[in-house]
DNA sequence: AAGCTTCCCAACCGCTCTACG
DNA sequence: GCGTAGAGCGGTTGGGAAGCT
């Protein structure tokens, strides 16, 4: 793969909680020369943590463009049912949910979201029993949510091969700052006109994560460890050109779903 | 205030997949 | 075809914060 077998020696893996020195000397390598293979960054950037550890601290907490808080109804809505679709697929339910990680869906599911699942799962057995013969329109969550899983699939050909398959990996979104994301309509109203966060990390970030945009039907891999500002603003200008050309731009979540068809070639998240 | 319990989330572990020699 | 190593994924755990008694 490339990598040279650097971890060989066997040093002593720090475990544990990162302290805030430890994330600096790894956002500044990676933002500086991307990550590379992953084995040699904690030697490289100086930490005494295996690659794994690091590959998982940038993806889960240091990566730009992350979505911190709470998630909202409608990223909500769009676990469930793809939860419902998928099963516990988090990275690929992650694919959909800009600025979440996996990791982070998978704790929402399991501290909050599968306990409303079975309450509503619940409620509707004991409503099977004292209603067996009522009419459907008595449906709460849990079928509300099949409805929804349903109407998806039907209204977009939202199956569960087109999503392990076909469905767009890569959302631009993944390194925009989200925050500005989802208050701006447009791309050109989120960073060509207002110049970017200065805040933010992403201006150096390298954009090898979100290297996939599809193309013609297929994933088209077009940068690797690129870093330069200028590249960035070309791949921003490139989207926006992308919405005026008239591919798709739908917000995440249910939106997601409703305006989503297999047969166009990106899906962009605005 | 102190002790206990529950919950959340970051991180680890182990497994599978994939690329490469 | 086989072995090896890295990457990625999902399950699980442990520590700390929050809430309760």
């Amino acid at each position: 793969m490339g990598c040279q077998p650097l971890e060989k020696g066997k040093p002593k893996h720090k475990k544990g909680l990162w302290s805030p020195e430890e994330d600096n000397k790894l956002r500044n390598h990676i933002l500086k020369h991307g990550h590379g293979c992953w084995s040699s960054v904690p030697i490289k950037a100086g930490l005494q943590r295996n690659g794994k550890s690091c590959r998982l601290r940038w993806i889960n907490y240091l990566r730009p463009g992350l979505k911190r808080g709470k998630f909202n109804k409608q990223e909500e809505e769009t676990i469930l049912t793809l939860h419902h679709m998928l099963g516990n697929k988090w990275s690929q339910i992650s694919q959909h949910l800009p600025g979440r990680t996996d990791n982070e869906i998978k704790n929402y599911w399991h501290s909050y979201l599968k306990k409303r699942v079975a309450k509503a799962k619940e409620m509707d057995s004991h409503k099977q029993i004292k209603y067996a013969s009522s009419s459907s329109d008595t449906m709460d969550s849990s079928n509300s949510l099949q409805k929804l899983a349903t109407q998806a699939t039907q209204n977009c050909n939202f199956t569960k091969e087109a999503c392990q398959s076909s469905l767009p990996k890569l959302l631009f979104a993944e390194w925009l700052s989200l925050d500005q994301v989802n208050s701006a309509n447009s791309v050109d109203s989120f960073g060509l006109r207002n110049g970017f966060d200065q805040n933010s990390t992403l201006q150096g970030a390298p954009i090898h994560d979100i290297s996939e945009v599809p193309f013609g039907g297929g994933y088209h891999r077009c940068v690797a460890n690129i870093s330069s500002p200028e590249m960035f603003n070309s791949e921003l200008k490139y989207a926006n050109q992308m919405v005026e050309n008239g591919f798709i731009h739908c917000m995440p979540g249910v939106d997601l779903i409703s305006n989503f068809s297999l047969s166009n070639d990106a899906i962009l998240y605005i």
